[in-house]
This record gives structure tokens, sequence and C-alpha cells, in this order.
DNA sequence: CCAAAAGTGTTCCGTCTACACCCATGG
DNA sequence: CCATGGGTGTAGACGGAACACTTTTGG
């Protein structure tokens, strides 16, 4: 079993966020040039150090709200990523979070104060360190979880065309769905619920505009698209 | 992004082993006593602290390596574990890696040398910090893949029977399976080799042995059950 | 001869897929 | 009046689930 501790090396430890966001029908990642060495210029993935008194998800929440003022983000551990000179510089164990937001809450202006740019995930530049790797291992992880997992409502503001959440999955899956097949679906997921109003903004006609009813899920969490 | 290493605080990080066998159609875990403070005499995984120059794999493959004298055992990573106060005595952070491994190629003279047991997953008892949530965490993840990658040939001898390999299957899903469906499914799987070997101990009649050809999967690495 | 496990097909039902046209409105 | 996106149903294919009896042989 474990020895003491004494006896054996400290690393640090830094979380790292793959903040994804919506727009233009395409699935967006944050990043943003790095400030300091090592790899100072290089594009990168927004993270920090875990300090000795936050655990790791406290650290990724930190970060994630430093970055864009929001709290309570969806958010879910990728894994750790340990190779030996994965930080150029020292030894650094590094824990990558996924992270869903949806862009219009986010103040743009914070965005530029920290020198992020959105990019399309099919445009991603090469990364510093492994952070090519996290961000793949995180779609993957969303592709396999968004039939099963209510994540796509994240990505949305809180009340959604049904159109918009299809170019969610389409964005996310890489492929294109079936609107009258995907609209079923739909209708058959009693807490994807629809409101009395109209989107008129995306459409002349007019769209029915949908809510995510949490309280509903979480009395009943199954879900099955 | 990252800021310099020194004003950061360091901490410990530990891998931790979650090795699941397979025995009187039962899914297993190998679990001992503690013998060291803190949680001395508890039930525990084994694990042990990163080294410097190696990376989380490496060092879980060394604990591994130790414990049961096999070498390029299936692993896979759970997830890091990063609670401040999971472990009682100090800050540290552990990653979790989940093992399968084929019982009958385990030394047993190893297992009792190290002080384990081989217990049932339906009878686990509380195990050290949070080492049942890391367990219950891989038994989820093994559910979610065992039927889109090849997992459970891990469990088993290189030639087992079909039946063997269904009991490995409802082990792991907590539930049985209708033996004509399983194996119309397996037919149609073409890199679960039927050999000419039959398997006497185990029936009267005797059962025809099949190998999973790890060649051809490769070529190929398609897996749909 | 019988207990115990191996092996084998068919039918049914539900689910997924493919597919095309009308509607409402702003400009 | 027309361009734009919103909204709707059906038929056929396919895959998954339910289901029971015969075979072999060691003891």
């Amino acid at each position: 079993m474990t020895q003491y501790y004494s006896e054996h090396s400290q690393v640090w430890v830094s979380v790292d966020c793959i903040v994804f966001g919506f727009e233009d029908n395409k699935l967006k990642l944050l990043i943003g040039r790095r400030h300091m060495d090592p790899g100072r210029g290089e594009w990168s993935l927004y993270g920090g150090f875990v300090k000795n008194d936050e655990s790791l998800e406290d650290a990724a929440n930190r970060v994630l709200q430093d970055l864009t003022g929001l709290n309570k983000i969806y958010m879910k551990q990728v894994g750790a990523f340990g190779a030996i000179d994965r930080d150029p510089g020292e030894r650094v164990i590094s824990v990558a979070y996924c992270a869903l937001i949806n862009v219009k809450d986010y103040d743009d202006k914070l965005r530029k104060e920290h020198g992020l740019q959105w990019v399309d995930i099919d445009e991603l530049p090469k990364l510093y360190s492994d952070h090519n790797i996290m961000v793949q291992k995180a779609i993957t992880m969303l592709q396999r979880r968004i039939n099963t997992e209510p994540l796509s409502f994240n990505l949305l503001p809180d009340l959604f065309t049904l159109t918009q959440l299809q170019h969610v999955y389409e964005a996310i899956l890489g492929e294109e769905i079936d609107k009258r097949n995907f609209r079923k679906r739909i209708k058959q997921i009693d807490f994807i619920e629809k409101t009395e109003l109209i989107d008129k903004l995306t459409s002349k006609r007019g769209a029915a505009l949908y809510r995510f009813n949490k309280k509903m899920y979480a009395d009943y969490p199954s879900f099955k698209l």
C-alpha cells in the first residue's frame, strides 16, 4: 500500500480548461496565446496551478470563473495527463476539464481582456504541449455522451429553437441529421418543453422556443435521444 | 495562462490500481488491508506514489507489475481524484487506473505475499478514503465500453468458451443475456475465432474453444456487440 | 440412464431511416 | 411575390428480443 510521504517527490499539478461554445452553427474552442515561458506565444488552453487548499474541481472552477466571470458552469473531467516532459519547464501533471458555455452569457469584453479567441474546432491550430490531445479526448467524450446526457443545453440560451438544438448535435457529432427524425425524437422527451414564445430573429416565419426543464429532468433523470 | 512554477505549491501524486478479475462467473476486485498509517488495517486498493522520472502510465504499470508480476496488462485511466482531505495525512492527488487481468495468469503465491484478496464486486466492503468511488466509476466505465471495445478478453484465458465469454458480459452488465442471441452476435464478429480445440473441463459434452485474434482486430478495429 | 452444459432458428415487434411538400412572413 | 427557414407523416428496412428443444457424454 501507500508508503510514507516524505520519501517521495512532489510535483506541480495544474488544471487546463477546454471551453467549448457554440456560434454560427459551429462548435468553437476558447484559446489564447501564452503570455509566459515556456511556450510563450503558442496557442494554448487556459489553465492554472492547483493550490493546496482547493480540490481539483475547485481549481477548475476558479480558473473558469476568472476567465469568464461565470459561476456554475457545466464541467466534466477529461482526464489526467502526466507524460514526464509534457511541460518543457518542470514536471507538471495536468488534469483537463471540459466546460460547455453559452457564448451569449459570456461578456465579450472579458474575453478580449484575456486575449482569447473562439476558434472553430475544425480549424484548430497546433496547441501548446499536449493540449491538442486533451481537446481531442474531450470531443470524443462529448460525442459519446451527447445522446445519453443532457449536455447540449449548456451550449444554448435558456430558450432555444429546435433548429438551434439540432445544429448543436450536428456540430458535435460532425454529421447531418434528418430534421423530421430529430424533431420526432425530441417530442418524446417531456422535459424539453415547448413554450408559447416565438423567436423572430432567425426566421421570418418565427420558430417556437423550447426550454430544458431541469427540475423535471432531476425528478426523472433519464435521457435517450 | 500558466504562471511561473516557484510561486505555486507542489503536491504528492499517487496512482491507485483497480484490478478486476473474473472467477466463478463473478467479477472480482483485488484489495488488501493497508499496512501503514493513515488508515492502517482498512481495506484498500493497491497504489503507489508517482516518481519524478515516470509518467502516470509508467507509475501505474510499475505498481501493477510489482503486484502481479505481469507486464503489458490492459489498463485504462479512470480519472484524477483531488478532494483536499481525501488522504487523511497529507494533500495527495490520486489518479485511478482500471486494470483487467486473467486470474489464471496471476501467480497466487504473489497474491498472498502481498496479502491481497479477490472480493466479489457485489460484496465490497467499505474501502479506504475515496476508493469505493473510484471502483464505482471504473465499473460504470466498463459497462459503457464493453459493447464497443474488446475489453472482455482481458479477463479470460487466450482460449475460452462462448459460455465463459457470456458470463463475463453478464457479470459486468449485471444482467442475464439470452444465449442464442449472444451467440448469434458473436458469430458476426470475425476476429472471435473458433478453434478446433474442445474444452472438456467445464462440461461433459465439451465446448468449442474460441480465441480473440488481436492481429485481425488491429487491422480492422471495429467492434460492436 | 440421467444430469448438466452445448448448441441451434424463427417470428415478432419496435425502432431507425429515408424521403418531399406546404406554411408563414419580412423585405 | 419570392426567398428563407419552420413545420409536418408515412412506408419500408433493419435490428433486437423472446422463446424451446436436441445433442453429447461422464458418472
